[in-house]
RNA sequence: GCCCCCUUGGCGAAAUUGGUAUACGCAGCAGACUUAAAAUCUGUAGGUCGAAAGACCGUGCCGGUUCAAGUCCGGCAGGGGGCACCA
């Protein structure tokens, strides 16, 4: 018995029955009146057909922390559900002729069944996807709640426009230029959309940032740096011979001190005035084509060639109304930011210098160097706001030093104080655009009625329930080509209408699911007092991908429903952590095909390390490590994974070596290390359990037991903080010694048996199978699962003495051991008593002697 | 283009947040057991010099602050990620 190899095939299938019958991971949704409550929530996946690595990596780290809170005496809520609705079930549609929901559970109930071979602690009762009816007819109400409270509005905006497939394209369809598909050059098309609001919130979302402290700080620095807040100056530039209501075009500025440099004024190519100019001018209509063809990302439009167009209209300062400036149109312009206007200060911005090199525009310095006589050429003088500078042309006192920023706050109170502008704050945050043009998302519940105009639907006429027969055979929208599914009657007037054919982004569905978690089954979006009893979610997980969008549309969404009455909750994620990734080799067969690691043979390592094709030999090329992807084929499969060595040695794997926020690179040597490890606990608590009694000696007993607690109290303080790979080390650490001490008899076997059933309590969170195991096989009571975590005993961390590293001169010259409580004067007399100190000193007196008690002596000669 | 992150032995990494650099693991090497292999166990291991004791060097590069820097500051290089319709 003691012999045979732990078999985590059978052994895990055992316990996650046995956990399921006595449903212990179920949460109660208004939990019993005093005990705390732990939700920590990992990001819920999008059902693609198949778990990855990934997805293990992310979901063992969150079991960690339930498992422990839930040891700690926790109600603990940790819930799963799908991310259901998005593009790839329509692209499956279009490929395999499938029905983009049956395609969706059928993956949904594939990786359900994966997920459970992990054996986490989920509350699986609690599941749902987002394309459930029930889920997205609540996601309806909370739509039409937002409506009312003026959360959400329609406006235009721009879309990437396939004028072959006649379809919407996201950003990822477009590949340089071309759909995907069709590879027609894109187009833009202004549709008019349905926003929220999130941009009202700029102030709440940045300031608010502040509070997070559990939190990454590269996570907040993100999200700042996206809501963007800036302070500047608004103004307004007369337009001279300005067509009808255009007299006046506002600008803003974040370096109003460079006011008295522009040489040049530019609106964007969809600014009001720029279609205005299109009515009459040809080559303004031509310019605005050309701007529609470029690309809607930010990266398109910072990388594309500056262009512009001379409007001929001329623009005045507000400073002084005889200086005019030359009115461009730019593609380099963007309608959202700001007015759409900017004024161009060649010498101070590298983008306006390019632009009026191009257009042989001026350029007038405003600030040199200190000291410098050198004007600006073709690289332009871009200080920042806290450097010093010469003022060579500012409110026309030449010589004037100064910071940048004295400089902006002068011109500030002088614009303001003379009516020329106001001190204005701007963010960068755009309102969130939610209309997608497709089928596979939630109905936007509205109605489109000729007398009444847009009307909210009737709430008793919820859901509106997508329809099931269409076609993917037509390009375009189906819920467009739907014979009937348009059609109905007026909520508010009763004569025929029409049913709004876009559906909701699907970050939509994401922004709000945590909080349906706390009571699924609830008729309305919330049960107000179990939202309120677990929100916040206590640790959310997750990649950072999702470091700005959904994070920030989810804090935005917590703001809204408790506007709407569904929550009372601002911020919804208190604690959060951004995982890396799982990476692995990728390798290339001689004709440039990618193939999979299970393809491979790998031969030598080193220099010499080389791969060659399993099956036939071939020479294969090695490349470079990257996230594993189905397009470089470098995936492990989880199922062959747990297959093989068990759920167990999979999750160990993935929460050693890396640390958890970093990306971790998959090897099959570093998992059958961790497969090792699993085989040696088992071994180690059969020999354990197997132990004939002995009393031991009490140091040796008394040293294991502090061993245990000093390392539970690392453990304490390294779960809570997800830092499982230095946990990790620290169980290796104790087994190591726990397997040194058994051989002799030196140790009690009722020590040995304490300090192995605290190492099996330590080891539960992350491989709960083998712990549940050995919890049996040494005889203790219950499942370790449902066991109390142990009390940790603050004594056994006491030490009498303490080792301190003695420096000469801050290197590391030999070390004293002294009592514990010893204080500065008596580790100095200690210290000055070593040879090799007396040697270091010669007989000199030393300049001074550093004591950080507990830690270390330097001693200065 | 803009923004962000990362860089420590052959490899993944640790370092109590300014205090003994390389814990723990992987791979390696040597040995034990074995007819043999696997498995397991023991030992070894940053570099250079040295028989050894030991000395010097060492956290991507250059400089700074400090009694003390992997950690803080300034500059540079290399690698990776995000940029609003992928989720």
């Amino acid at each position: 018995m003691a012999s045979e190899r732990y078999n985590a095939r059978s052994v895990e299938q055992k316990w996650q029955q046995r956990w399921e019958e006595e449903n212990i991971f179920q949460t109660n949704t208004v939990p019993d009146g005093d005990k705390e409550t732990y939700y920590v929530l990992e990001m819920f996946p999008y059902p693609s057909g198949r778990i990855h690595m990934g997805h293990v990596r992310n979901y063992a780290m969150g079991d960690v922390i339930a498992r422990y809170k839930r040891a700690k005496g926790f109600e603990v809520l940790h819930p799963m559900g799908w991310d259901a609705f998005g593009m790839p079930a329509e692209n499956a549609a279009m490929q395999n002729k499938t029905h983009p929901k049956s395609w969706t559970y059928q993956n949904i109930a594939s990786m359900r069944s994966q997920l459970k071979s992990m054996g986490l602690s989920l509350d699986w009762s609690r599941e749902f996807a987002t394309c459930d009816e029930s889920y997205y007819a609540q996601q309806q109400k909370l739509f039409l709640d937002f409506m009312k409270a003026d959360l959400v509005y329609r406006k235009n905006s721009k879309v990437n426009w396939d004028p072959v497939d006649m379809t919407v394209l996201a950003n990822e369809q477009v590949i340089e230029g071309k759909g995907w598909r069709s590879g027609a050059e894109v187009e833009q098309r202004e549709l008019t959309q349905w926003f929220f609001r999130i941009s009202d919130f700029s102030e709440d979302l940045l300031e608010s940032l502040n509070g997070l402290d559990q939190w990454p700080a590269k996570v907040k620095l993100m999200q700042a740096n996206w809501i963007g807040k800036s302070k500047g100056l608004a103004f307004d530039f007369g337009v001279k011979d300005a067509p009808a209501g255009f007299e006046v075009l506002p600008i803003y500025t974040t370096r109003p001190d460079t006011m008295f440099g522009p040489t040049f004024a530019a609106i964007a190519a969809d600014h009001p005035l720029a279609k205005e100019l299109e009515k009459t001018s040809e080559g303004v209509a031509e310019f605005r084509k050309q701007c529609a063809a470029m690309g809607t990302s930010a990266e398109d439009i910072e990388k594309a060639p500056k262009l512009g167009i001379d409007t001929g209209l001329k623009v005045t300062h507000p400073a002084d109304p005889a200086w005019e400036l030359p009115l461009y149109i730019a593609n380099f312009v963007l309608m959202d930011y700001g007015t759409g206007a900017v004024i161009g200060c060649p010498a101070h911005d590298q983008r306006d210098l390019d632009f009026a090199r191009k257009y042989s525009l001026d350029v007038i310095d405003v600030f040199v160097p200190v000291g410098s006589d050198e004007r600006v050429g073709n690289t332009a003088f871009v200080p920042a706001k806290t450097d010093t500078v010469e003022y060579v042309c500012w409110l026309g006192e030449a010589g004037t030093i100064q910071t940048c920023q004295e400089a902006i706050d002068t011109t500030l109170e002088t614009f303001e104080a003379k009516g020329w502008g106001q001190p204005k704050t701007e963010y960068k945050l755009r309102d969130w655009g939610a209309s997608r043009q497709r089928y596979w998302g939630c109905p936007i519940p509205v109605v489109h009625c000729e007398t009444c105009g847009v009307v909210p639907e009737r709430e008793e006429n919820l859901p509106v329930v997508l329809p099931e027969d269409v076609s993917f055979e037509v390009p375009g929208n189906p819920l467009d080509h739907h014979p009937t599914w348009r059609n109905v009657a007026c909520p508010s007037c009763g004569k025929p209408a029409k049913r709004e054919t876009d559906t909701m982004d699907t970050f939509v569905d994401s922004s709000w699911y945590f909080a349906r978690f706390t009571d699924p089954k609830s008729p309305t979006p919330t049960n107000v007092t179990a939202a309120n009893r677990w929100l916040p979610v206590d640790q959310y997980i997750g990649g950072i991908e999702h470091a700005i969008l959904h994070l920030l549309y989810s804090r935005f969404f917590a703001r809204a429903m408790s506007i709407a009455g569904h929550m009372d909750i601002q911020e919804p994620f208190k604690g959060l952590f951004t995982q890396g990734m799982v990476v692995h080799e990728t390798y290339k067969s001689s004709d440039g095909d990618w193939l999979q690691p299970i393809e491979i043979d790998i031969i030598g390592e080193g220099a010499e390390r080389s791969a060659r094709h399993a099956v036939t030999g071939d020479p294969v090329v090695i490349g470079g490590i990257e996230k594993m992807s189905k397009s470089k084929r470098n995936t492990v499969d989880p199922d062959d994974i747990i297959a093989t060595f068990g759920a167990d040695t999979a999750r160990w794997f993935v929460l050693s070596d890396s640390p958890p926020d970093r990306d971790v690179i998959w090897t099959e040597a570093g998992v059958e290390g961790a497969h090792r490890f699993v085989q040696r606990i088992w071994r180690l608590v059969h020999s354990v359990a197997t132990r004939p009694e002995n009393a031991g000696r009490d140091d040796a007993n008394l040293k294991l037991s502090k061993s245990a607690h000093k390392t539970l109290a690392r453990i304490d303080e390294m779960i809570p903080g997800l830092r499982y790979n230095s946990a990790v080390a620290q169980i290796y650490s104790l087994v190591n010694e726990i397997e040194q001490v058994q051989k002799s008899d030196t140790v009690a076997t009722d020590t040995l048996n304490m300090a192995m059933a605290m190492t099996i309590q330590m080891i539960a969170p992350m491989m709960p199978h083998l712990a549940e195991e050995c919890w049996k096989a040494l005889n203790l009571e219950g499942m370790v699962s449902t066991t109390a975590w142990p009390e940790l005993d603050e004594s056994m961390l006491v030490e009498e003495s303490i080792t301190l590293p003695v420096q000469i001169n801050g290197k590391k010259r030999g070390e004293i051991t002294v009592p514990q409580e010893l204080d500065k004067q008596g580790v100095e007399d200690i210290v000055l008593l070593e040879h090799f100190v007396q040697n270091a000193l010669s007989g000199k007196t030393p300049k001074k002697i550093v004591v950080v008690p507990g830690r270390i002596v330097n001693v200065v000669v």
